[in-house]
DNA sequence: CTGTTAGCGCCTTCAG
DNA sequence: CTGAAGGCGCTAACAG
């Protein structure tokens, strides 16, 4: 009861008594195929169980319709709604995406651009903050890219990110609002862009209030939990005074806000905290983190977008800059500090 | 100053003077051409810029060294840490991982399979519990399979796995050993194998402890935050009595938690909780979460060693089990209820 | 609407 | 150790 598999297009060819081209546009262009023809190709390839090899295909079409999508660090939760913004536009039009991790390395950004370079996929989103210095020379050489979210000094790409900068400033102005005057600021990898437009924004809005900056007050961080951790520890060790902390992540507020408690430190009572990112677990964490929400879902959508734009060859030298939102939530006082 | 660049073998052979042979068996099988030869076709190389197409090759080899790791929903971080194991492991033995969303679709997972068959991948390691049913009826005509963490029924493949039933046992008899007699257990998508595993476990410790099984404790879920606000909810609108959850994810218990919360009921002091995963956001919780834990990096790992095994013509019909660990942190109550 | 034909770029016998 | 030649499976002109 096994039957024979085909395994080609000419097997089928034979089994339908077509030629094999007809059976490729029976496959591909149906409409250019008279009913009955694509008929008797249907079923031959039914009954010999045959599957196209797309291999080939791809070989053919120089084109295997395949996006990498690259991330700083798979860890962080806070890609898996951009995957899913990215895989869903990809689908809609035929693509295929693969999630590569970079886990904070240059050297895995080069390799995965050389994938695509290989031809393994046809183009790459990229959301990290750093990029091999040598292959910033060369730029013609580079294959479709798309950034997401970051960005990276000298290299002018299609972009989708949000205005960090503002979307700090608010968030740093609610907590001033608050009457906190001494707010650390968990930063990410300085000195990268994206780590510097946020802390930016948080001087700005000190600068706004009168509020003199301290160099003390921002610890620099890998937007991991664990590092949200260290930055608290640091700060107490140091004797650091302070009644509010902003996050350059979610994931380091919530380390943050779980190592205060090993210090008998209670949020919002004794410190605020206002995260970034809005990522699934703010929600529902205790309390509930107040935090600057991203439009994951989105931003991964338009950066799909635009990378087929670019393999559509329609070039598109454009940056899309998405809206945040403050989301308040549990763990700001609405009292000033000290009280 | 922008070098032509080589598309392909002829022109670098061209360039140094020999034969596409040449050009690619110093690529392949350096050891096989003269060093100077060599070194001739490598200068060609870096000189015409050629990076070889991997396309090509995959035709040709009838393989394209990628896996898809096919996830139940993608959303959940459960599985970042075991695509970290498979990648790991992969990138070892050069292969490449893809990672799929099922979206709970038994349609995504027959779509998948699917490109298998067409030779996007070598292979599918599969982490849902649903496959679609007529793929059942002719097993030989599947692609290399391995399952992980999941269990279908009618479908024998190697697998790697933890012993659900042992390790819900432990973790109810926790509860059991600490006074606790109306333990609710938020179960998974039942009938599903890994769901009912797991309700299995629970009720052989209640069984075990002579407590009596009662169907209205035991709510299904499908593992996210929202079904675990979802069941608290029930449990509480249909006033039904429990001073203790056992729950099948640390999705569901972290989404209980908050529900608890919302209407006054804190953790542990009023209701005990246990989770299952361990992944890295239990331990930085409110009140850190007490949970099982599986060994998902080696889960990762295990799994894609299966399937190397498997692209090597070593059949494996291998079933492996990996031990759980009960964390024991502070989301149980010392104490017995109702003190 | 259908068939013939010529590759896509690479690897691998088979000779030398 | 190297070269010539065939073919992996498919698609896209080009004819008919």
């Amino acid at each position: 009861m096994t039957k024979e598999q085909a395994t080609n297009i000419r097997e089928v060819a034979a089994l339908a008594g077509v030629s094999t081209a007809t059976v490729s546009r029976a496959l591909q262009r149906p409409d250019q195929v008279r009913p009955e023809t694509r008929q008797k190709v249907m079923e031959a390839i039914k009954q010999a169980n045959f599957v196209p090899n797309s291999q080939a295909r791809n070989l053919r079409l120089q084109s295997n319709h395949t996006v990498i999508l690259l991330v700083r660090d798979i860890s962080n939760p806070f890609y898996l709604e951009i995957y899913k913004g990215v895989e869903e536009t990809a689908s809609e039009a035929g693509y295929k995406v693969l999630m590569g991790d970079a886990r904070n390395s240059e050297e895995r950004v080069a390799n995965h651009i050389e994938m695509v370079r290989q031809k393994h996929a046809d183009g790459l989103i990229l959301m990290t903050g750093h990029f091999p210095a040598d292959l910033l020379e060369n730029q013609e050489l580079l294959p479709p890219l798309v950034i997401a979210s970051e960005s990276i000094p000298g290299l002018h790409l299609p972009t989708v990110k949000v205005d960090n900068r503002v979307a700090s400033l608010e968030a740093v102005k609610h907590l001033l609002d608050r009457g906190h005057g001494n707010i650390a600021h968990l930063a990410g990898p300085l000195p990268e862009a994206l780590a510097s437009e946020r802390l930016d924004g948080y001087r700005q809005a000190l600068a706004d209030a009168g509020v003199e900056y301290r160099d003390e007050l921002v610890i620099r961080g890998d937007y991991s939990i664990e590092s949200g951790r260290d930055a608290v520890q640091r700060l107490l060790q140091q004797n650091i005074a302070f009644s509010a902390i902003f996050a350059a992540s979610d994931q380091m507020a919530i380390g943050a806000i779980s190592e205060l408690r090993k210090h008998d430190l209670s949020v919002p009572r004794d410190v605020s905290v206002i995260g970034f990112d809005d990522m699934i677990f703010a929600n529902a964490y205790d309390p509930p983190l107040t935090t600057v929400r991203q439009p994951r879902r989105e931003m991964g959508q338009r950066a799909m977008s635009l990378m087929i734009e670019i393999l559509s060859g329609r070039s598109t030298a454009e940056t899309i800059e998405l809206n945040t939102d403050l989301v308040v939530r549990g763990s700001v006082a609405p009292f000033p500090p000290g009280r």
